[in-house]
DNA sequence: ATTGATGTCACAAAACCTTCATAAAACGGC
DNA sequence: GCCGTTTTATGAAGGTTTTGTGACATCAAT
């Protein structure tokens, strides 16, 4: 089975849509498809609760009542915090220029009324995807390991070593975390998932299976076992 | 391996330090990864050369007779055919203050030693990649494939080879992010569009189609399967 | 009508997981 | 140290998931 949010379970949708039927339409499907939504019916207001919290994305009319969705648009990109918040654009005009000058405000994606349910929802999971992708993106190191996300590659004091996915996420785990020690428990809900039922000696196996990968002659295990307690990346054993 | 120059087959580094134990162990190891390498033993030794024939990149110590290190960022970057020449600072001392001084004066990236050579590797190819998109248009390169847009047409080691529309747009894509693993789901937004519809195995097929159609007997495969993942181009299967 | 391209499916082939049984090691008390 | 107990390491087996592949129906362009 495949995951999909390793961060959080339901994604936050903030909707920013003057016509409230629409807007009601929209709160109903996408909570439908496991949203949290949010609404807010003007600009201004809109700016006031993503400064409250951020959501994972956002929703926003062209047409607005105070501010227009091109300047909450802009002003998104102008926050640091919120400077890679995805924004869709919703716009009546079909005319090119409008999309276009959309995207050049700084909107992610644009999509023009009325439009279909399903294409709206492919698009938000799509931005979606890249912005999680794109934030968690990068590189881990612990003493001569090396992983990087982007090329899903590991490295052993520059040899390449290969992990299957588990012992893969595993490391990864264990990588953001160096040197403390997590139970069996703890990794499983971590690594595995909270919902899926697991021995956890399991674990024991796969611990195994990262150390004949990464652990060659000479070299030092990098996987410290806590009797009683678990596991740890430590370059002492003892 | 690796490797990305967009000019030419080897990207040509220049390696500045005084150092001839820690020189030869990267002219080694850059070596075994593709690039030509060529050495200067001080700041004035390392302009001289620099003048000569403007290498790719640069890795410049910190520390060094006649000129600092400081001073001969100073002037690759004074010069007009050197401005934009990636340059990597190396650096004994730990302190933030000393590297960020070091972006100051014009550094694209620093590492403090005792460095992982992966850890190198990794921030020059990131350099390279920026240097080589901004300047090159309308010609994706990868190992021996070429694909020039322009004319629509893929070359694998000099010989031509056809490819579908899909397979052009998948690789066209592939090229432009050399190594990083895309998800099914990914490739299926980026290539086909966020809003149709497709069965997330459908890319299998394409890649397959691909595989078969760069891939002759004896050459290695360039599409690399990341169990769990997702696809890459790469020049190392596993 | 013929060709070429595409999306799906079913089945084969790998790669991988989980579990279990057994060996080995660590610990606690004496 | 010695012995019994608890915990971990290890190897193999069997089942599951994921990927590779060939075939096929459809559709558009020629």
């Amino acid at each position: 089975m495949p995951e999909l949010s390793p961060r959080s379970a339901k994604p936050r949708v903030l909707i920013v849509e003057d016509e409230a039927p629409l807007s009601t339409m929209l709160r109903y499907n996408l909570e439908k498809q496991g949203f949290r939504v949010e609404e807010a019916a003007d600009g201004q207001e809109a700016l006031l609760r993503i400064n409250e919290a951020v959501p994972d994305i956002v929703l926003l009319d062209w047409m607005l009542p105070n501010l227009s969705g091109i300047e909450v648009c802009r002003q998104i990109r102008r926050g640091s915090a919120t400077r890679d918040l995805p924004v869709i654009m919703v716009t009546a005009r079909t005319d090119e220029q409008d999309a276009v000058r959309g995207l050049n405000t700084g909107a992610d994606d644009y999509i023009t009324k009325p439009f279909n349910i399903e294409a709206l929802l492919a698009r938000m999971r799509a931005l979606l995807r890249r912005a999680g992708g794109s934030a968690s993106k990068g590189r881990r190191e612990f003493h001569d390991v090396v992983m990087d996300l982007a090329t899903h590659r590991v490295y052993r004091n520059g040899r390449g070593v290969h992990l299957g996915p588990t012992e893969f996420r595993l490391l990864d785990f264990l990588l953001q975390h160096p040197r403390r020690v997590f139970s069996r428990e703890e990794l499983l809900d971590a690594v595995w998932g909270t919902d899926i039922h697991v021995e956890p000696r399991t674990v024991d196996v796969h611990i195994r299976r990262l150390r004949k990968a990464i652990n060659e002659a000479g070299e030092i295990d990098l996987v410290r076992t806590v009797r009683a307690a678990g596991y740890a990346l430590d370059t002492e054993s003892h």
